[in-house]
DNA sequence: TCCTTTCTAAAGGTAGGATGATTGGTTCTT
DNA sequence: AAGAACCAATCATCCTACCTTTAGAAAGGA
């Protein structure tokens, strides 16, 4: 058949071309794009077709503009934009319990369909969580565990749910848990049963671990239902 | 301390009053907003910022502009439009295996927090489900399923898991299953014992019988990876 | 030297008008 | 009745002008 030969605006044409200036990272997080003068004359469109381009990346949450400043990039995708938007409404038990709901299913196909190579770097975070509790280094083990944890995302090989998983939780992981949390415990109980599970493609095994995962995580926060947000790192203001 | 008095763009005033108009109701889905001479006298603004607030919602996706004809609601929220779009590169598996991760959390939960007006809402649509298989009415199957599916997932008493689920499968429920799927096992196997466990609180019967409910619908579906997308319903072109 | 104040250029914000392009409906013709 | 031509409504684009805010430089005082 006939191709569907899209028409769109020149404004959205540029919009466009934007994006993937952002979503490729020519234009990196927190970098100042170039002024309207020149974009226009970079594009050759008009400084009313570029503005409505620049405040639909803006609204979408691309990009940020600051009067007698400029005009900055604050993320880079559209989900990642609304997804941690709406996160910065919901309660850390809300947050906890779907990231439970994607952490399990996550974890069931991980042992399905897990490369050996995935399973080598997650039996490596899972030492370098284990060694920086040793060191008693808070920051780093959270970074260790949540590269576990995005590792066995990826390995369920679903681009769904590693896109949710990883624009929901990627920035509350920063101040989730902190000084709140003594993973002694946890990384003994939970990390060596979820790899050995994921190892033997044993998915049931796998479920009642991360279950088991999330309960030492949920325990200390109590279920204030709602009324505490979760104060995501600051938006720059 | 002094308040942080947010200062916006006039744009931004506009785009968030607009908005308002849309999630609140006022401009319902499909409706033709007004044209914008009006709507710049009635906001007392010029065309340019007008306009650039109208880009804005269009980029969201929650309005669009027909030259020529007008501009027309499409969507009643961000997270509606963002996720739908995401979901249209997404394949049948890959979004099955995130519903099936959010229902399966929702079935737990709604074991802790249901209320008994909420379980007899669910026996209810689960004997619609009964009664339009013996009809073989598939239309109104699916929508007694998908009622049922969300009223677990309500009972769960978790905003963010409820947005998630309905924005992301909302649409889909409609084309998901159509002429693919035959209810009678389904029925007879899933709905009883998941509404048994969730009126005896049971989470762990509960999350057995989600198991069992989603594998019926996965079966069908074979693991083509990625190369076939959903095709949700028309954009309404 | 260091801090505060003041000034200025640069950037985005708002305004209004002029013109073009597209669409849907109406009217006219055959 | 069917098709063609016309017309009015509406959004798309571009242009020029001026305002507001900001960051940083410059000047001044301690």
């Amino acid at each position: 058949m006939f191709e569907k030969l899209e028409k769109q605006t020149l404004s959205g044409q540029v919009y466009a071309r934007l994006e993937r200036l952002i979503t490729d990272g020519e234009w990196g997080i927190g970098s100042r794009i170039p002024r309207e003068a020149d974009l226009m004359e970079k594009l050759g469109v008009s400084r009313n077709t570029l503005r409505e381009a620049i405040r639909g990346l803006v609204q979408v949450g691309l990009l940020e503009t600051r009067q007698g400043d400029g005009t900055f990039v604050t993320a880079t995708s559209e989900l990642s934009a609304i997804l941690h938007k709406r996160m910065s409404r919901s309660s850390v038990i809300e947050a906890l319990e779907v990231q439970h709901a994607l952490d399990r299913e996550a974890a069931a196909l991980a042992c399905l369909r897990r490369t050996d190579e995935q399973l080598r770097q997650m039996e490596q975070y899972a030492k370098q969580c284990f060694e920086t509790i040793e060191r008693n280094d808070h920051e780093a083990y959270r970074e260790a565990d949540w590269m576990l944890h995005r590792t066995i995302v990826m390995a369920s090989h679903n681009q769904l749910l590693i896109d949710l998983y990883e624009n929901l939780f990627e920035k509350l992981q920063i101040s989730f848990f902190f000084n709140r949390f003594i993973p002694e415990r946890h990384s003994e109980v939970g990390h060596p049963a979820l790899i050995a599970a994921i190892r033997n493609r044993d998915a049931e095994a796998a479920v009642r671990a991360v279950d088991r995962y999330i309960a030492l995580f949920k325990s200390p926060h109590e279920e204030t239902d709602g009324s505490n947000s979760l104060n995501l790192s600051g938006n720059g203001e």
